[in-house]
RNA sequence: GUGGAUGUAGCUCAGGUGGUUAGAGUACCAGGUUGUGGCCCUGGGGGGCGUGGGUUCAAGUCCCAUCAUCCACCCCA
């Protein structure tokens, strides 16, 4: 049997409802923050992501999809949206001074090369924001603002928001030089993912699970002890605007990013629902502020993050316990020949209407058209033969009062409309006298 | 990349110490009830046990390999 690639999913039609809602949550909320969608593509050439997310990064370095096209050409699968961004935006000069700051979006999905486990998969979505062009620290809290409000829509509430900020490039590079002095006499306290973060990524020691109560970790340098005068101020404005909020959230100075472009504050949402496994962290985000100057672009500073949304989903598992059925607002039930009434004009004409109406065409008979109507969750059922059809009625029984009444073809849509709607038609079905 | 668990009907799962044509529940189909479903009764179709090798007179059942899934580490969203 064919079947599908390791790490990937197929999303069926009993769980596209729970997709669709999602999504129309992210449109929802983006629009009050006055975000505009991009959509760049999925793929992109290999030298934006080596450049943008960082050569020494798992995720460059083992995780990406690459191949070679017919005019070889090296591309890259996307593994995440902000290098996409920053391509598109410098590649259609989108920063011109009128546009600024650009307030865009992005959803789609993502790839990356790991195990996959609950919560992680080799595609997955992603719904991440970016402002562009602003150094305020009101971009900061914006961006911050905009993750909070955006879970709190989803009604997911029991969250951890986690701040840090690791300063301008100078701050982070006399950081980086005091942490390796520091690491270098006590690396061999630390456990053996720490000494291999040493070598690779050395500020992700802070983030070890393992040694996180170590005298060696608590001891060390903290990025914000070398934060610059300017990036301090930076980063207690942003505090003032959470806290002037009123948003829950905590100063976590060991908290540090994966990707390479942080600059100044980063950020995380952690949730501790169970369904989520051991994926806590639904977004991350952070400043950029050398990322669009070391790809060639304007000097831009810009502010971001990326919700993983297939961990959003199984966070919404644990909220919403009903499950939300599809329903059809009629099953027409035809009895005998269909091609000796006018069954498929009625219908049609429901349609038309608005109405969601579905029909046997395997031939069934009755019983099993009934049952099949049932597995459809219908709120009325149909019932029309050449009976009904000689005395122009049809009969209409509800699922709910299991009541059924006799309905002249001329009034079916009237009725329906009233029943499901309390509303009157509003036209588009020509066979009833009220349309 | 590392470690652990698991792979038997569409789905959920049972199949001590290897032994006749592989089981249950559920779903599906048919009949009882040929213009009224849901309940009940009766019957039916459907898998050859992830794949490939091996041991054996005989293997879902033991051994090896391989693939896949899940969970955790790592990494990250």
């Amino acid at each position: 049997m064919l079947k599908r690639i390791k790490g990937t999913q197929d999303i069926l039609p009993n769980e596209i409802m729970k997709w669709h809602d999602l999504e129309e949550v992210i449109r929802n909320v983006s629009k009050l923050f006055n975000f505009s969608e991009i959509r760049t593509p999925i793929f992109e050439a290999s030298e934006l992501f080596h450049r943008s997310v960082g050569e020494t990064t798992d995720i460059v370095k083992k995780e990406t999809y690459d191949f070679e096209d017919r005019g070889k050409r090296m591309n890259t699968l996307r593994p995440e949206g902000t290098a996409s961004v920053v391509r598109s935006v410098i590649e259609n000069k989108l920063y011109v001074d009128e546009n600024l700051p650009l307030k865009l979006y992005y959803y789609g999905p993502m790839f990356r090369y790991e195990r996959p486990q609950k919560g992680r998969q080799r595609q997955f979505h992603q719904f991440g924001a970016e402002v562009i062009g602003s150094n305020s620290p009101l971009a900061d809290v914006e961006t911050i603002n905009f993750a909070v409000t955006f879970l709190k829509a989803l009604r997911i509430n029991n969250v951890q928001v986690r701040i840090n900020s690791l300063g301008d490039a100078e701050s982070k590079e006399n950081y980086k030089k005091a942490l390796n002095d520091y690491l270098e006499p006590n690396i061999h306290n630390l456990c053996e993912d720490c000494n291999r973060r040493y070598k690779e990524n050395p500020l992700r020691v802070l983030d070890c699970k393992i040694d996180k109560d170590s005298d060696t970790l608590k001891n060390a340098p903290k990025p914000y002890d070398y934060l610059s005068a300017k990036a301090k101020v930076h980063f207690e404005q942003v505090i003032m605007g959470l806290d002037s909020l009123g948003l829950n959230y905590s100063v976590d100075k060991n908290l540090v990013r994966g990707l390479d472009y942080y600059t100044h504050t980063v950020f995380e949402i952690d949730s501790d629902l169970e369904t989520l496994g051991s994926q806590s962290t639904l977004v991350g985000g952070g400043r950029y502020n050398n990322l669009y100057s070391s790809l060639e672009g304007p000097d831009l500073p810009a502010v971001g993050f990326a919700f993983g949304v297939e961990r959003l989903l199984l966070a919404l598992e644990a909220i919403n316990k009903e499950e939300v059925k599809p329903y059809l607002h009629a099953y027409f039930i035809s009895i005998g020949d269909v091609f000796q009434t006018d069954a498929l004009k009625i219908i049609n004409e429901l349609r038309y209407a608005g109405l969601i109406i579905d029909y046997d065409f395997l031939n069934k008979n009755l019983k099993n058209q009934f049952k099949q109507a049932d597995r459809l969750n219908p709120k009325y059922y149909l019932i029309y033969g050449e009976e009904e059809a000689q005395k122009q009625v049809i009969n209409v029984k509800s699922l709910e009062t299991k009541e059924q009444v006799e309905v002249k073809l001329t009034d079916l849509c009237q009725y329906l409309i009233n029943k499901l709607t309390n509303k009157s038609c509003s036209g588009g079905c020509s066979s009833c006298d009220g349309c």
